[in-house]
DNA sequence: AAGGAAAGCAACCGCGAGGGC
DNA sequence: TGCCCTCGCGGTTGCTTTCCT
């Protein structure tokens, strides 16, 4: 047996909302609040809508104070902090983007962001509809495009935060509710670990600016707690170096996440000693090690 | 100029969480 | 304690608009 219907599905109108349906829902929220009932509220009104499809037209629309569109710079680099470090968890990015809704900031983010800080963009979006400034129209992106880096500088604040360390970024997104995958929870979340390709591994010689040729203390590396997200794997090189005696890989990115998180460290092996990590000669389950200070490594030539 | 492809975005859907009884 | 109901979230769909050939 399925789940009951929220609604009478036989009933409802779908589909784009006309002006006087807007009118009518706008204004009894206005006067009357939403009475703490979405489902009974279209039928308190006369509307012929699913209570949730009121919900999210009155979240998403008609609410005052909703901006569309033209996202700034500094709310580009809100959005993908905050992603790289929670993932797709749209409402808690919403919340640090007043105005935005979740909703908004997901076809943005699935729509133009995700190609932009990919360099795959192939126009300027911006000009896209009502524009008028066209920009001179980019070819056919080929198999192997070459990337734009997305100028992202630092710091980001947020509401009086610096994003530019690790433990600000954590605490603020545990304020707001965020959980890592380091914190212990009664549920394991879904690990990210990359097939590291053996094709990508020995392109880019490293200059690492140690004393060791190669070898990276794990003093040097803070954990980025979420992982590293999945659709940038492909923009990721891997070069093998040596992290305590042990085997690993250092990662970076042409992408614009390499201002985001810099370079990292992807250890296949951890040992137990490592930020209190239980993991003793385990494969590594929580994220990836990112460098406190890339000034410590050259960029690869 | 026209038709197909791609992009953008509003809206829908289903599920999990949480509160009330 | 368990069931029911609503809310809120994130993924997906499908329509519209714009671009490209």
């Amino acid at each position: 047996m399925g789940r009951a219907p929220c609604c009478d599905k036989a009933n409802v109108k779908k589909g784009p909302w006309s002006p006087e349906e807007d009118a009518t829902l706008k204004s009894y929220i206005e006067q009357h609040g939403t009475g703490g009932n979405w489902i009974a509220l279209p039928q308190k009104i006369g509307l012929k809508r699913c209570g949730k499809s009121c919900r999210l037209r009155w979240l998403n629309y008609l609410r005052p104070n909703i901006k569309h569109g033209g996202f700034s710079e500094e709310e580009d680099h809100i959005i993908c902090s905050l992603y790289i470090s929670i993932g797709s968890r749209w409402s808690i990015i919403a919340a640090q983007l007043p105005g935005r809704t979740d909703n908004d900031i997901k076809n943005y983010w699935n729509t133009r962001l995700k190609k932009k800080l990919l360099g795959k963009q192939r126009k300027d979006s911006n000009t896209r509809r009502g524009g008028s400034a066209a920009p001179p129209p980019l070819k056919q992106e080929t198999k192997n495009p070459v990337m734009t880096p997305y100028n992202c500088p630092q710091p980001y604040p947020i509401q009086g935060h610096s994003f530019n360390d690790q433990a600000s970024l954590r605490r603020l997104l545990m304020k707001l509710g965020g959980r890592f995958s380091d914190d212990p929870q009664p549920t394991v979340e879904a690990v990210v670990v990359p097939s590291i390709q053996p094709n990508l591994i020995d392109q880019s010689p490293l200059l690492l600016n140690t004393e060791n040729n190669n070898n990276i203390a794990s003093s040097d590396l803070s954990l980025l707690p979420n992982g590293f997200p999945p659709e940038f794997e492909e923009m990721v090189s891997y070069n093998p170096v040596k992290m305590e005696g042990m085997d690993c890989f250092y990662g970076s990115t042409s992408s614009a996440l390499s201002d985001v998180v810099g370079p990292f460290v992807y250890p296949p092996m951890v040992p137990t000693s490592l930020n209190g990590y239980d993991h003793e000669q385990q494969p590594m389950q929580g994220g990836y090690w990112a460098f406190e200070d890339d000034q410590q490594l050259m960029p690869p030539q």
